[in-house]
DNA sequence: CCTATATTTAACCGAAACGTTAATTAACGT
DNA sequence: ACGTTAATTAACGTTTCGGTTAAATATAGG
C-alpha cells in the first residue's frame, strides 16, 4: 500500500525489501548521493530511485537537493518506532532464548553483503 | 508469496501488514485457535488462514494441531533478529532525538485499534 | 546556447500480495 | 455413517511491487 496507510507498516514494508536495507546500511556510513548509492547494485538506476523513494515515503531517509545531486541521509525516527513496536515482545524472547551473538553476526554478514556488489544473496559469503 | 528468501526480509514483510501485526499482539496475550484470532476482523477465514501462513512462513508464529483446531503461539525468535537488525541505527537516533514516550503512545494506539474490531485503521499520530 | 551529468518520470511487464467464494480435508459428537 | 465445526486449499480478480528501457527534467560548465 504506496497510500498514507499506518507509518509502521511503511517502515516495515520498507525494510522487507534487502536491497533497501543495503543502502539504509551503506547510509549509516553517511550521507551519499544516489549515484553513490546506486553504484554496488546490479539494478539500473530508476529502480534505484524508486527503492530511494519508497525510503523516503516511510521517513527512513531525506533527500536534500545540492547541485545536480540528491544526498541522501539517514533519518532514523522511524526506525526508532519499529524498534520500540518489536520490544513489546521482549519479555517473549527473553524468556526463551538468551543467544543474541548470533543475529549480531547475521546482521554483519548481510551488511558485508552490502558493502560488496550483490545485495540479494543470502548466503554469499565470499572473501577477497 | 514470499519464496525463500532471506529471514529478515519474510519477517519484516509479515510485519508490514497490520492485520498480521494485530495478530502478533493477540497472540502476545496467550495461544489462540484460528477461529479466536480471525474473529475480530471483517475479512474471511480463508483470508486470515493466509495471514497466519505468512507469520508461520516467517517463524513468527507456530501452528499446533490440537484435535481439529491448530493452536496458535507466538515464536518471538525472528522479532529478536529483527529488533537486532534495526539496533544497529540506536546510534543515529539517540545522536538526535530523545522522544520515547510517544512512539511508546503509538504503539498502544496500534494495539487498542487491533483489540477492537478493525486492524486497517490509520493513525495519523503526527503532524505531514 | 549546447552538451554532459545526475536523477526522476513514463510506459510497460511479470510476479507476488491480498481479498473473495466455493470446494475440500480433518476431527468431533451422536 | 452422518452432520457439524474448524481450517485449509483451489480458483479467480485486482492492486501493488520491482524490474526494465526510453524520455524528460535540472543543473553545471564550456
Amino acid at each position: 500500500m504506496t497510500l498514507d496507510n499506518d507509518p509502521l507498516s511503511d517502515t516495515f514494508a520498507a525494510l522487507a525489501d534487502p536491497t533497501r536495507r543495503a543502502i539504509l546500511a551503506r547510509l549509516a556510513d553517511g550521507p551519499a548521493t544516489v549515484g553513490e548509492l546506486a553504484e554496488p547494485f546490479p539494478i539500473s538506476a530508476p529502480a534505484v530511485s524508486r527503492h530511494l523513494k519508497v525510503l523516503e515515503h516511510a521517513k527512513l531517509i531525506r533527500r536534500v537537493k545540492e547541485a545536480q545531486w540528491r544526498r541522501c541521509k539517514l533519518e532514523p525516527e522511524r526506525l526508532h518506532a519499529a524498534a520500540a513496536w518489536i520490544e513489546q515482545y521482549r519479555r517473549f524472547w527473553e524468556a526463551q532464548f538468551d543467544s543474541l551473538t548470533e543475529f549480531i553476526d547475521a546482521l554483519k554478514n548481510e551488511r558485508d553483503v552490502a558493502e560488496e556488489r550483490d545485495p540479494h544473496d543470502d548466503d554469499g559469503n565470499r572473501s577477497t
